[in-house]
Formats: structure tokens, C-alpha cells, sequence
DNA sequence: CTTGAAAATAATAACTATTACTGTTTTTAT
DNA sequence: ATAAAAACAGTAATAGTTATTATTTTCAAG
């Protein structure tokens, strides 16, 4: 039984995690919390954001970009990638669990979790391209 | 304009694929090939399965356990991630691009594709756990 | 307050999956 | 047959992430 002790390094993680909504990856995470500890580590990044996520204070997700994403927002909801600017967006699809209850049906052991990963063209890159 | 020669290789990495359900991994391919073919080298393997993923006759899949997988079925199917025996399968879920029309209704830009993954466990794992 | 054990850190090494490079071999159209 | 294009094997390089280690920080108990 291992217990917690509070570090400034991981609270300034976890606040930086909690004012952004674009999913950054680890080391937008570590250029910004550098910041104000010019002396964190990438290692040190990667081991709270694994931490936070292992406790369920964040998520990690994969939008199959090959690298790992955070977010400070756990509650369930989908994601988006543009493929014209690579951003990440959230998507709240209302009764999402019953696409779980559904697929359900159609499998013969059980399904406990579901993540949905939408592509396409994101409102900002929509209105650059009509610019033309 | 690059044109296609053929290869053995190729040829066999993707007989091998076609014989298989379980969405291998490069390196599961690379096994099984080097039996026919003791000198082919991993990057070609891997130079082959995403030459074949650009044109369309295999999809290369990810479901976030860190390695790309391959699959030579590439009709719009689900998959889903068995958490016990780390086994993925495919699910066929009728009518799934009604999620990604119903997506669009709370999205601003424009959704071209959907991937979707399930975890659970699968028959085979709870029939092991029924068994104690 | 001290103190000391547990936890966290910075720095760095190691690891894994994948891609890039290079000189040689294979394919295939002429 | 031949020669240009493509593919190859072998190997090096890259990117993202995790592991190791010696030092520093946290914090509960005295």
C-alpha cells in the first residue's frame, strides 16, 4: 500500500491539465509546466501524468496518432481528430452507453467500456478552406 | 507515379494476413513470413504492410495497447479488446454509420470516419473464470 | 521543532515500435 | 538480353515512453 505525498511538480501538472481542453500530449505538458519549474524532468511528467491517470484523476487517451494524449476531463465523451490541422476535440454524444448496450448483442462475452474516435474536418480548418 | 512490381514477400505477408482473424501485430507477421522466407528483414515487413494499408488492401489498426495491428478485412467492422487475454476481435455492428451521422448533430466541422473499441472479456476468458 | 522513513525528484540510460538509409538483388517492360 | 525502377536485407536512426539511481522533499511520530 503505497501512499500519495503531495508534490508542487504534480499539482502544476494536474492545474495546467484542468485549463486546457485540446488533450496535450507529455511534452506540451512539460514545455509549459517548465515554465515555473525550469528544473522538471520529462520523466518526472510522464510518471505524475501516469500516476494521475492510474488514480483516475485524468485520462490518457489515443487518437491514434501515435502519441499519448491528457485530460483532465474524466467524465465519459468522444473525441475527434482533424485531419487537416491534427487538433483534438471533445464530442458529447448524448445515450453514448447505448451504442455499449447495443454492441452487446452482437458479441458472445462482455463489453465494459467503449471509445469512440470520430475523423474529420474541424469548424476552423472549414472556414479556411471556403476562404479560397 | 510510382508503379507496383511484384514481390514474394509481399505476396506471402499477405496470404498470411488473409488466413488470419486475430489482427496481427508486425512483429506476429514477421514470425511467420521468416518461415517461408528466412532472410526477409522486419522493415520489410513493415515497408510492405504499410504499402498495402496506403492502397487499400489491409487496414492497419490501432485499439491503444501501443502496437500497430493489421488486418486483411477491410469492410467497416468494429473491434473490441478482450482486458483478460489482451485478444482482439472484430465486431459487426449493423448500421453503425448511424452513430456517425448522429455524431454530427453536435459537432461544428464536418465527420468523415469513426473508429470505435470496446474492452471487456471475451467468451473464451469467462469461461475460464466460470470454471472455479 | 527535529527526525527519519517513504515518496518524489532530476538526470540519464534503456527499451520498444517504427521508419530511414544504403548497397545489392529482383522484377518487368522494351 | 538489358536496363531502369522497385524491392530487398541489413543496419542505423528516430520517437515515445519507461526504468534506474543517487539526491531531495514530504510528513507523521516522537
Amino acid at each position: 500500500m503505497k501512499s500519495l505525498k503531495y508534490s508542487r511538480q504534480r499539482e502544476c501538472i494536474k492545474t495546467f491539465l484542468m485549463g486546457r481542453k485540446d488533450h496535450p500530449t507529455a511534452d506540451t505538458v512539460y514545455m509549459h509546466v517548465r515554465q515555473e519549474y525550469p528544473n522538471i524532468s520529462l520523466g518526472t511528467v510522464y510518471r505524475n501524468l501516469t500516476l494521475l491517470s492510474d488514480i483516475g484523476e485524468i485520462s490518457r487517451l489515443n487518437v491514434g496518432d501515435g502519441v499519448d494524449r491528457f485530460d483532465a476531463d474524466t467524465s465519459p465523451h468522444q473525441h475527434i481528430v482533424c485531419t487537416c490541422c491534427g487538433c483534438v476535440q471533445d464530442i458529447y454524444l448524448p445515450d453514448a452507453e447505448k451504442i455499449l448496450n447495443y454492441a452487446g448483442n452482437f458479441y458472445g462475452g462482455i463489453i465494459t467500456t467503449q471509445t469512440i474516435n470520430f475523423r474529420g474536418t474541424c469548424s476552423d480548418c472549414l472556414k479556411i478552406s471556403n476562404n479560397n
